[in-house]
DNA sequence: GGTATGATTGACT
DNA sequence: GTCAATCATACCA
């Protein structure tokens, strides 16, 4: 196993997608293996970034391999990866990891012991590994990050993205097909 | 200053 | 299946 290096996401955003399914993802030794990932480009009407630089996507507009990290509905947050060369503005949204390591620590947080409620779904993924918006901006390429190249060679499944009400026929939705942490069936 | 909206989730029928 | 929670953000006046 080898950690993912940075020029791993200075790449299209559809690719990088599509190759974080299935590398495992630590946050202070908390995590697993992503298993449902969603992109978003700047010419997308779906995106943050569609509409131009603002204080709360400033990051996405950095430069790849950072963390944006916004809060979505007032409740829950949703963490991104950057992608592309900076200034690209198009991130991966992590929607779904299922669990490995820290499983205690993530039932703490969540308050839930059901193995497939922990990390299926963006906002629950987040309270699952401690992310907030302490830690917007941040590289994963440090701690208390790691990111571990996949060993797998997973079945891609894909599909529309989840929740939106622009863009809704791009299939920029990818997952470890038959999975059963996903945050909803393909 | 006012208001509509949202990359979600959990509770409930 | 439906729906409320909850508030930062974006946009308009």
């Amino acid at each position: 196993m080898t950690f993912l290096s940075s020029s791993f996401y200075a790449r299209d955003v559809l690719d990088v997608a599509r190759d974080l399914i299935g590398v495992t993802l630590l946050v202070d030794g908390v995590g697993g293996v992503i298993v449902e990932t969603e992109a978003y480009d700047r010419d997308d009407p779906a995106s943050h970034s569609f509409r131009g630089q603002t204080a709360r996507n400033a990051v996405m507009f950095g430069p790849p391999g950072h963390i944006y990290i916004y809060l979505s509905y007032g409740m829950h947050w949703c963490a991104n990866v950057v992608c592309g060369e900076y200034g690209r503005a198009s991130v991966v949204l992590l929607r779904a990891i299922e669990p490995i390591a820290g499983i205690e620590r993530m039932e703490e947080r969540r308050g839930v012991t059901k193995r497939a409620l922990l990390c299926s779904g963006p906002g629950r993924l987040c309270q699952a590994l401690g992310l907030t918006g302490v830690q917007n901006g941040l590289a994963l390429a440090h701690p208390p990050f790691e990111l571990w190249r996949r060993a797998a060679d997973p079945l891609i499944a894909t599909g529309p993205r989840i929740g939106i009400t622009k863009a809704v026929e791009r299939r920029w939705r990818f997952g470890w097909d038959g999975s059963k942490f996903l945050s909803r069936k393909f």
